[in-house]
RNA sequence: UGCCUGGUAGUGUAAUGGUAGCACCGCAGAUUCUGACUCUGCUUGUCUAGGUUCGAAUCCUAGCCGGGCAGCCA
């Protein structure tokens, strides 16, 4: 791999939407980028969304811009302030030491500044300097007023009418896509009455569904947006962030496009499926004829993962089946679920702008997540000696009593590595998979009459099983060819295989949680029921037994297990005295194969 | 027989009229006190058919195939 194509963070991300921001930076044609990632808080936020958080983080970071976290809170019924607070942490872990500098919050209780121009209207916010102490994201539910004014403002000019249709009689008004919708007979309304009408929806006078506030378009266009569409609905429900302020709630193509404009947002970057709504974007902005200059719309693939699921609905679905645990599941999608199962954020930052940015949907092998997770963690993660499933290991010719002391290296990829000091024992455990009484072909751990190097320690050599009655493996009896000691110069003899173990009287014990893929499929739902592609084996407890030094690991902390994988305490269940390790991801194996 | 949008190795992504490259995966080998890491090598690709051109993944035409759109969700 050269430099000039290794996907790091330095290396500045090139594709489609970044040449056109380039492009707008060449010419000046803002004074500088403002982006915005506006995740509705109905759900929590996913390895989809970290795709667009870095998109739009990263845009803002690499031209010296802003990106606004802005809360899409329009629709009250979905929404939950504990969805918000998950989406704040999670978007600060996941951008922390990359693109922090560049996150736009607001500062408490700041609304839209009102600027009069020719008895005109103008609306705007900018992000708050950060040393205002108190910081939060942006809401759209901030702008419900401003809102209002522009629905008021389009109602005016002929743009918008009250509508009185039911939900159904304007589902059939609508059409379909090869069918031309019908005019709803409110459409020729006169101005003066769909403004009383609006008002007293805001009012609180008419019951849900009764009326709705439509944009005045063509119900011919072959884009069904744009046959009148929704701008406004009257919903009895209180919001998390306004109270019961209003009853009525402006539609997500009304507010987005709006937020943007108060925001003074540059660049609207989004998923594909919202491309046949930019000509309603476009249109309401234009209809408004503004002050400042509009922001536009820009849309991109959506990252699919294989052997995962990203679906808000289906998220919630193994939650509520209790199929993982909580939203927080190591074995589910969410950033808190990656987070708790110790993907660093810097490695899932390696991924999503490794994949880059395209204008057609693709399965992104999961691979090439871990691929990258592996590659953070190589170089990150202190190596520790853990056994996962023991098998004791008696040492012959070293005395009941006696420590050897040897000198473990903490991390191999670090040139100036520090060391640990690990205890070696008579007892010892060693993997049960590192014995095999009937060898495979190849196989160079231990087996009868062989020899093996016990990492960091010594070279041991073969002599007894040791059986219980039923025939089972007991305990395994090997010599410790004493001249190859860690430290003597006849450590260096050549042996093909070596092992990890720990002190059977010195280690500890921990709960470890191994996990793998959720899903059997690389697409789950290709075949019908998702539930039905569950990995039964995605989640299996093993008692382990650990070195000593582990009693010391820090939540948030990567660890190597050498041979096995990288491993992080459990932040929700591990405590002082009962640790709980999460396998974040094996090592490669190319021997299981 | 609607509209929008898109098709490059198995997967993901470059090449913006000038040698189809990179990464992941896979395979083989070297190295190794982690069967890891690292290193070397290998396999496999421009949806199809025409056209323009000295030259086409790129431009044009036609076709084929995929994704999205008919919430008072976002």
């Amino acid at each position: 791999m050269t430099e000039d194509h290794k996907p790091t963070e330095t290396q500045e991300p090139s594709d489609f939407i970044r040449d056109i921001v380039k492009g707008h930076v060449a010419e000046k044609r803002y004074p500088s980028i403002v982006t915005r990632f506006p995740p509705e808080p109905n759900g929590f936020l996913h390895l989809g969304h970290a795709k667009s958080i870095c998109l739009n983080f990263g845009i803002a970071r690499e031209n010296g811009g802003t990106c606004h976290l802005r809360m899409d809170d329009t629709n009250p019924a979905k929404e939950d302030i504990a969805y918000v607070e998950s989406i704040i942490k999670d978007v600060k872990w996941l951008i922390e030491g990359w693109a922090d500098n560049v996150l736009g919050l607001k500062a408490s209780g700041q609304k839209p500044e009102t600027k009069s121009v020719n008895g005109k209207s103008d609306f705007s916010i900018t992000s708050a300097p950060a040393s205002v102490v108190n910081l939060q994201p942006f809401y759209a539910s901030d702008y419900f007023d401003q809102f209002y004014a522009y629905a008021v403002e389009l109602i005016k000019q002929g743009h918008a009418y009250v509508c009185d249709l039911s939900p159904d009689e304007t589902e059939l008004h609508r059409g379909s896509p090869d069918k031309p919708g019908k005019d709803s007979p409110f459409r020729v309304r006169p101005i003066a009455e769909s403004l009383d009408l609006f008002a007293r929806m805001k009012a609180g006078e008419f019951t849900d569904g009764t009326r709705t506030l439509k944009a005045k378009i063509d119900m011919a266009s072959p884009n069904i947006w744009l046959r009148d569409p929704i701008l406004y609905r009257i919903r009895h429900t209180s919001h998390h962030q306004t109270g019961s302020n209003w009853c009525i709630y402006p539609m997500y193509d009304f507010a987005h496009c709006l937020s943007d404009y108060i925001e003074g947002i540059t660049h609207s970057i989004c998923t594909l499926e919202f491309e046949v709504h930019r000509p309603l974007y476009d249109w309401i902005l234009s209809s408004l004829s503004l002050l400042r200059p509009q922001p536009h719309q820009y849309e991109f693939a959506k990252l699919i993962p294989s052997y995962t699921i990203v679906s808000k609905r289906k998220l919630i679905q193994l939650v509520n089946e209790k199929i993982v645990s909580s939203w927080d599941d190591p074995r589910l999608p969410t950033l808190s679920g990656l987070r708790r199962r110790g993907i660093p954020a810097s490695g899932l930052r390696r991924f999503v702008i490794g994949v880059g940015v395209t204008k057609y949907d693709s399965l992104t092998d999961i691979a090439v997540f871990e691929h990258a997770i592996r590659e953070e963690l190589n170089t990150a993660a202190e190596r520790r000696l853990a056994v996962l499933k023991p098998i004791k290991l008696v040492l012959t010719n070293i005395a009941a009593g006696e420590t050897i002391i040897c000198k473990a290296t903490n991390n191999p990829q670090s040139e100036n590595s520090t060391t640990r000091d690990i205890t070696l024992t008579r007892e010892v455990y060693i993997e049960s998979e590192d014995f095999a009484e009937v060898p495979p072909p190849k196989y160079f751990r231990l087996k009868p009459g062989g020899e093996v190097r016990l990492k960091y320690a010594c070279i041991i050599k073969f002599s007894e099983i040791i059986k219980d009655a039923a025939g089972a493996v007991t305990e395994i009896h090997c010599t410790v060819d004493m001249d190859s000691r860690d430290g003597l110069p006849g450590s260096n003899r050549k042996v093909k295989g070596t092992i990890h173990w720990v002190s059977a009287t010195n280690c500890i014990d921990a709960e470890v949680r191994l996990y793998d893929r959720l899903f059997t499929l690389e697409e789950p739902d290709s075949q019908g029921d998702f539930t039905k592609a569950i990995n039964p084996h995605s989640l299996e407890v093993v008692h382990a037994k650990i070195e000593p030094s582990l009693k010391d690991a820090a939540l948030g902390q990567s660890f190597q297990f050498e041979r096995l994988g990288y491993f992080t305490l459990d932040s929700a269940d591990s405590k002082p005295g009962k640790l709980v390790f999460n396998r974040t991801i094996t090592l490669r194996d190319t021997w299981a194969k």
